[in-house]
DNA sequence: CCGCCAATGCAACCTGGTTGCATTGGCGGG
DNA sequence: CCCGCCAATGCAACCAGGTTGCATTGGCGG
């Protein structure tokens, strides 16, 4: 919450928007951030919370990704710029994998330009694999 | 739209679905069908189309991925279990590719139960790679 | 002919996300 | 010191994709 200023303005919700997205092990929800917004003194609103992830996000200090759920997840970018993901079937949160399999020809058709890819893995996190029935 | 029945009704909806989806060349959002559902004769209801595709996700017979714009998009299943996607940066079309690449290790943490996986490549398809800027 | 069930339609509803507009507070210029 | 400007925020209305509850219908077995 210190050195992500590079000449940005650190207001209070961004600071504390960057706190939590340290804080978290697993990349977070919108709502999972407002909702400890709303514990917190001053909450702040949801769009103010839009707003600061999307200057997060243009800033690239964050990344989101989309799990199964269409609801977007939100994780601060580490060194490695490109990484798979792991969402986890059973409670639906999203983590961000390490390393990054060697990728050969994807198969894009001609013509195509490929700019990004992504990957996603899809099972059950550690906490999830020992209760084969959930909620 | 013929061969689709292994015991299960084929009702006018549901085959007017897959004809929609055989047409394709990308994969289609509810919000295509239902407005070229709307320009026919006897147009359904959107309940009804998201029940179809439902059942038709259920039956095995469709997947849907969810792309950037956290909008489902639906495609008939071919012979290949797994693939990869392309997703258009510009259009916002998603295409299933075919070949899938070898992937190895993950990195999937221990505790971690790996499911299934998906990749998807965004760029642009060949009918945007022309035009630089976009709507 | 009757009752049942799957398929459908309709309308209200839920949620994630966006937009327009007014307010505020800091800051540089005059 | 006062003024105007701009970024950040708050509030409320709004939008779209998707879901749910409930009534209706049509076919089929008994």
């Amino acid at each position: 919450m210190l050195l992500a200023e590079r000449g940005l303005t650190p207001t209070a919700a961004r600071v504390r928007v960057l706190q939590q997205l340290l804080a978290a092990d697993s990349a977070v929800t919108h709502q999972q951030l407002q909702q400890s917004a709303e514990r917190g003194a001053n909450p702040f609103d949801k769009v103010t919370l839009y707003r600061v992830l999307e200057w997060l996000v243009d800033q690239g200090l964050v990344h989101s990704v989309t799990g199964q759920d269409r609801v977007r997840h939100f994780s601060l970018i580490g060194s490695h710029h490109a990484h798979a993901h792991f969402e986890c079937l059973n409670c639906g949160r999203l983590f961000c994998l390490q390393g990054l399999p060697a990728l050969s020809d994807l198969g894009v058709p001609t013509g195509f330009v490929q700019e990004q890819f992504e990957i996603t893995v899809r099972g059950r996190c550690a906490d999830c694999a020992l209760v084969p029935l959930a909620t």
